[in-house]
RNA sequence: GGGGUCUUAGCUCAGCUGGGAGAGCAUCUGCCUUACAAGCAGGGGGUCACAGGUUCGAGCCCUGUAGGCCCCACCA
């Protein structure tokens, strides 16, 4: 037999694992007939830099979904790939530029691009690195980045087919800018801050009535200049009067029309409002309605675009300054008041938007959005937990149109082409050939690129070959469940979802799991500007994988927050420990005698106490994990090792082994091994390092741990009926252990050595271990008296080496103390007698509950009337 | 304004369709015991936010109240 190492050395073991699992080839999924296939397709990490604790929650589950299912025998494709992330990647990479000193519009559009294939590289190659010692086992061979052909085939196709259908079309709307990135923006990346602001109030003079102004009150004065109305309500008895006449827009020689609109609200601040359709989205709105120009008055930087005026080439802010000044100096100000109010910034910047009217691509969303509602209430698509789905339906069911252009270099290239001699547009896979307009056959593509998850909607099936029919898109698609973050269910969820039923008919996958994110002890969000991350690989690197994995699964439910705490690290490692150290000692033990084939007959009522434990965790792991519940099934798991197994039964196993002539050591060695196996397969897919390790030493399989078979249920290994007659057990060695702390011996070599026993009950189920109180008491001697002189039902005899003492319960346990226990524990059990009979009287619950449920109920009752009796037979004889 | 969610031990949190209040950490007591001191044995600690209701039975379902958090929209 081969031996564990002393110390769990997780950097060692993880690594080599690893390594070895990757030789075998053991993640890869291929197209197989014979098998249920079982997909999740994992969300590709941004190649922005390096993972952080919620990849490794994310994956963490993910890796032991698939680990499961591929133990329980589907063909298990994890498919793992990464995001090119348009602007993300495009930021930090102009920033990198930025560094050396390099402008990137002096590198050019090429030249930008190669720069970001090599950073594309790097971090992807950092990232799969990470996922590897993390233990995922994704099926490598399958690799694939949105950007690369297939995915950018599968990106200009979709965008052919929604133009061809309607749904994508080219527009000029008011749009979110980020002025320093230069680039339009989706409302999803932009963030509301509320921020400390003021309100200016400005009159403005009336045309034709000389002294007369109305007052208006604005955050942003400097857009002023952009302004062609006023709006007032339509009801405001102050200003209906004015519906129709013109304001003398100060600093410029215009003249705007007042117009009545709703959106004006009488409520708030002067209840009159300037109107600048370029840059407000209301504003926009209100201009629609009244026909009123729009006037860009800025840059694509933000500064302020009016030639001839004194502010034209002044950024928004010093123009807004000057502007204040100057009204003030016309004695048109009125008054500042402060006020808070909410400024959309960008994601990825924190950049103020600035509103613009900009030509861009849009897809439509009415239509789309229908079937993905539908999705719920079919039953197609659930959310774990299921409440998320409202969280969905809300979005989708206000949806507004997507603008999926951006003017960036990194992403992929928007398929139109407009002819340089006419302007006509052509939306095409292919440089066109002849303008279909005038004939000629010069062409220059649109500069746009598209919004980044334009192609990850896609990534469920153009990961599979989509729009090629291959036989991995047919076998492996639909996928089965999506693993992600509340965060980006609008981002990325939704738009997967649309993407997936528009393009291939299917919803993308049945099941959306859902997790928050990792915090830190404080319930901060980590992140960088705090800096208070950590690390997944610091964590790794001190505790090993398997203890972070476990960290990040248990004591948290799916959808919430969990925080990160040392502490857990540490006790997760605990019980790496603590499972590394019972398998060590089993180990040590499995050569001491034959091992029997199959399972013996002369298994003590301690085996199949324990077997019968294991059996029917299975059941329950296998159910908590089908119903996606990961950390209530680690949970069990752990709790079985290390409250029942190692407390419990290796220690009342142990006299068995030590013994020289125990004729049932080798049941007990058949079932630890048993047990241990089982164990290690349960825990197989949240830790799986540990457990392969441990699996290997033992077994000389040919095949690792994770491509064994999940274990089921055994009905050979049900002994039921044995439940109760280990508690009693228990309850008799817990009434040992505390005569010993009564008598103060402590159980010390060095101490004096004794032999306790008991009463024929509990004698009579240890029958086949009779050194066990021994044990318990570390005796080197082992004095059984078989006769009953002297051993009453409730007496103790104790054994030291040169003489056996019959010691009365009663002399070593404090009477009162005693009884007060056993009437406590009277209580509880009439207590719970009560409520079984109440409820198998309840005539509902007969009628309503399952015939199980009742079942299990009736034999609570008769077994709690048995504990009642034992209780009461124990109180009687201590009269 | 719309939607969601939370309030359980000193701390952080589990508690699956209503049926014995739990874990980790912390704390107290006794132990270096031939797997494990990263350990063992034992203990203390909770009116499950509050008030009603449904039920034989409520941490869980319903209504209301108080407080916290998140998302969306909007604040000219």
């Amino acid at each position: 037999m081969k031996e564990l190492a002393k110390q769990y050395n997780p950097e060692e073991v993880e690594d080599r694992i690893y390594e070895m699992w990757m030789k075998g080839n053991y993640f890869h999924a291929e197209v197989n007939a014979n098998k249920k296939p079982f997909t999740i397709m994992m969300p590709p990490p941004n190649v922005t830099g390096q993972l952080h604790m919620g990849h490794a929650l994310d994956n963490t589950l993910q890796d032991s979904l698939i680990r499961f299912k591929r133990m329980q025998g589907y063909e298990a494709l994890w498919q793992p790939g990464c995001d090119h992330a348009a602007i993300a990647t495009e930021v930090k990479v102009t920033n990198k530029l930025k560094e050396q000193g390099i402008d990137k519009h002096d590198l050019g559009r090429e030249g930008f691009l190669k720069e970001a294939w090599k950073w594309k590289e790097e971090y992807e190659s950092r990232i799969v690195d990470q996922l590897h010692k993390m233990g995922s086992s994704a099926d490598w061979d399958r690799l694939r980045f949105t950007m690369d052909e297939g995915c950018s085939k599968a990106v200009e196709t979709t965008f052919i087919k929604l133009y061809k259908k309607g749904y994508i079309y080219k527009g000029s709307r008011i749009i979110n800018w980020c002025p320093v990135c230069h680039t339009s923006l989706s409302d999803a990346e932009v963030i509301h801050e509320e921020q400390e602001g003021h309100f200016w109030h400005i009159n403005y003079p009336i045309a034709g009535q000389e002294g007369r102004f109305i007052e208006i009150a604005t955050t942003r004065p400097e857009t002023m200049l952009g302004d062609t109305a006023v709006a007032v309500n339509p009801e405001d008895p102050r200003y209906k009067d004015l519906i129709g006449k013109n304001v003398k827009l100060p600093l410029t020689d215009r003249e705007i029309p007042i117009v009545g609109d709703e959106h004006a609200d009488m409520e708030v601040g002067t209840g009159a409002v300037k109107i600048t359709p370029a840059h407000d989205p209301n504003d926009f709105e209100v201009g629609k309605r009244h026909n009123l120009p729009e006037l860009n008055i800025m840059n694509d930087d933000a500064t302020i675009n009016c030639p001839g005026s004194k502010y034209h080439g002044m950024d928004r802010y010093e123009a807004r300054k000057l502007i204040v000044e100057d009204l003030k100096e016309l004695g048109l100000l009125v008054k500042i008041m402060p006020t808070k109010h909410n400024v959309g910034t960008h994601d990825r910047c924190g950049t103020t938007v600035e509103p613009m009217i900009k030509p861009q691509w849009f897809v439509k969303m009415a239509e789309m959005a229908k079937p993905a509602i539908k999705a719920i209430e079919t039953g197609d698509l659930q959310f774990v937990p299921e409440n998320y789905s409202k969280t969905y339906l809300h979005w989708l069911e206000n949806i507004k149109d997507w603008c999926i252009s951006r003017q960036l270099w990194w992403g992929h290239r928007i398929p139109a082409y407009y002819c340089d001699d006419c302007g006509e547009m052509v939306v095409s896979s292919e440089v066109p050939t002849v303008c279909p307009k005038c004939g000629k056959n010069h062409f220059t593509q649109d500069p746009d690129t598209l919004d980044t998850w334009f192609s990850s909607a896609l990534w469920p099936f153009e990961t599979l070959g989509w729009p090629e029919e291959t036989p991995e898109y047919k076998y492996f698609y639909p996928t089965n469940v999506l693993v992600t973050g509340y965060d980006i269910i609008f981002f990325w969820v939704v738009r997967m979802v649309f993407s997936g039923i528009e393009q291939t008919g299917k919803v993308p996958f049945g099941k959306v799991l859902i997790h928050g994110l990792v915090r830190d002890d404080q319930g901060r969000k980590m992140s960088k500007s705090l800096g208070n991350g950590i690390d997944p690989l610091e964590v790794i690197k001190t505790y090993g994988a398997d203890a972070l994995r476990m960290t990040l699964l248990t004591g948290n439910a799916p959808g919430n927050d969990m925080r990160f705490y040392w502490s857990r690290v540490e006790a997760s490692r605990n019980f790496m420990n603590k499972v590394w150290n019972a398998s060590r000692f089993i180990m040590m033990n499995l050569d001491k005698a034959d091992i029997p084939e199959t399972m013996p007959e002369n298994l003590s009522m301690a085996d199949r106490w324990i077997l019968s434990k294991v059996n029917n965790l299975v059941t329950d792991v296998t159910r908590n994990m089908e119903a996606f519940d990961l950390g209530i099934a680690l949970d069990k798991v752990q709790n079985f090792i290390w409250e029942e197994f190692c407390d419990w039964y290796i220690e009342m196993v142990k006299p068995r082994l030590w013994s020289e002539e125990d004729e049932t050591k080798g049941a007990a060695l058949w079932t630890l091994k048993h047990v241990l196996i089982t164990s290690l397969k349960l825990l197989h897919p949240f830790c799986p390092f540990i457990t392969e390790e441990i699996y290997d030493t033992l077994t000389d399989s040919s095949s690792p741990l994770m491509r064994q078979d999940w274990p089921s249920y055994d009905k050979a290994l049900d002994f039921a009926e044995d439940e109760a007659e280990i508690e009693a057990i228990k309850e008799a060695v817990r009434a040992i252990r505390n005569i010993r702390t009564e008598m103060n011996v402590a159980p010390s070599r060095k101490a004096q050595n004794y032999v306790v026993t008991t009463n024929d009950r509990v004698r009579k189920t240890f029958e086949h271990s009779k050194v066990f109180f021994a044990t318990l008491a570390y005796a080197s001697e082992v004095f059984i008296q078989e006769d009953k002189n002297g051993i009453a039902d409730d007496a103790v005899s104790v054994a030291i080496p040169d003489a056996v003492i019959y010691i009365p319960f009663a002399d070593l346990v404090d009477i009162e103390k005693e009884k007060e226990r056993l009437l406590k524990e009277k209580a509880k059990w009439e207590a719970e007698i009560k409520r079984s009979e109440g409820m198998l009287n309840n005539e509902r619950f007969i009628s309503k509950a399952p015939e199980a449920k009742v079942q299990e109920e009736r034999d609570k009752l008769e077994k709690n009337k048995q504990m009642l009796k034992q209780v009461t037979d124990r109180l009687e004889a201590l009269h």
